[in-house]
DNA sequence: CGTAGACCCTGCGCGC
DNA sequence: TGCGCGCAGGGTCTAC
């Protein structure tokens, strides 16, 4: 479902509503995630605080809770078919709910995932860089140090797709399997190339697609496929705006050749083989 | 060391 | 209608 922009929607969505609020209660129906939510812990670290802030790490989202010290952080993954919301006290449990956060103004933070590939972790804010999901992450795409020469860089000495490159979070986060082949896309960059055989200038190109896609999708909301909302339930329509990707056999938009779908890493890619060298 | 593939899950749409 | 298959926005581990 998610990847950087759909995460950052979502922070934004839920920030007024949440910030200010504090958790009375960690309710969890169903611990099974891709990391085992562990209640007790859950609870110990969350039960009582106030929430000061969101924030985004790559398509974690953040929630950082008031405490002695430096406080904590509620920590949420999306995996492939999360979806966080934020309801009224009394609407009824849905499927697939693992954990709900029972706030003091009686609203609910419920999280459902029917695939389980999410998670849902508390961790002292201040130990948060050291955790090995956030070890290891690179570059925030949307900030200013972000650019071709970083991406060129980076890919000195390695070998493999540009495609799978540009989805390695530890090289530059948040961009997934929509994102990549929309960026190569835009850059005019076939997905098969290698880093190796990429010029400056078209790592310039391609650190400049990646931040128009991405912050086109914010501004619209993020992609709905299936069942990406926001904290309220809202859907994006940056679908409607999609190149490629999901766009087998349909024209390119700049020259008409059909697009063509392969299979990289076990990840559909979707480019056009005309447009894209 | 880096890269490719398998794997973790459920649900949906499609073709037969 | 019902069933099997392929596919789905992510991350991590293993084998090469």
């Amino acid at each position: 479902m998610p990847e950087l922009p759909e995460i950052e929607v979502l922070k934004r969505s839920l920030e007024p509503h949440l910030v200010g609020d504090t958790i009375e209660r960690a309710v969890v129906r169903d611990p099974r995630l891709r990391e085992p939510v562990r209640p007790a812990e859950l609870a110990r670290r969350v039960t009582g605080r106030r929430i000061r802030a969101l924030r985004r790490r790559s398509k974690y989202l953040l929630i950082e809770l008031e405490g002695p010290g430096a406080g904590e952080t509620l920590v949420v993954h999306l995996g492939m078919s999360g979806r966080l919301t934020l309801v009224p006290a009394g609407e009824p449990e849905e499927p697939h709910e693992h954990v709900a956060f029972h706030l003091r103004s009686g609203r609910r933070l419920r999280l459902r995932d029917p695939r389980r590939f999410g998670m849902v972790l508390a961790l002292a804010s201040d130990k948060l860089e050291q955790n090995p999901h956030f070890s290891g992450l690179g570059i925030e795409p949307l900030s200013g140090e972000f650019s071709g020469a970083w991406l060129a860089a980076a890919a000195a000495g390695r070998r493999g797709p540009v495609k799978s490159f540009l989805m390695d979070a530890r090289v530059v986060v948040g961009v997934g399997n929509i994102y990549a082949s929309e960026s190569l896309y835009l850059a005019g960059i076939h997905p098969v190339r290698s880093v190796a055989r990429l010029s400056a200038a078209r790592w310039d190109r391609l650190a400049e697609a990646v931040v128009q896609v991405l912050s086109q999708a914010i501004a619209q909301g993020g992609t709905t496929l299936n069942d990406f909302a926001d904290g309220e339930g809202r859907s994006g329509y940056f679908q409607i705006s999609l190149s490629a990707y999901a766009r087998e056999g349909e024209p390119c938009l700049t020259c008409g050749t059909p697009i063509r779908r392969i299979v990289q890493s076990g990840r559909s890619t979707f480019y056009c083989p005309r447009c894209q060298r």
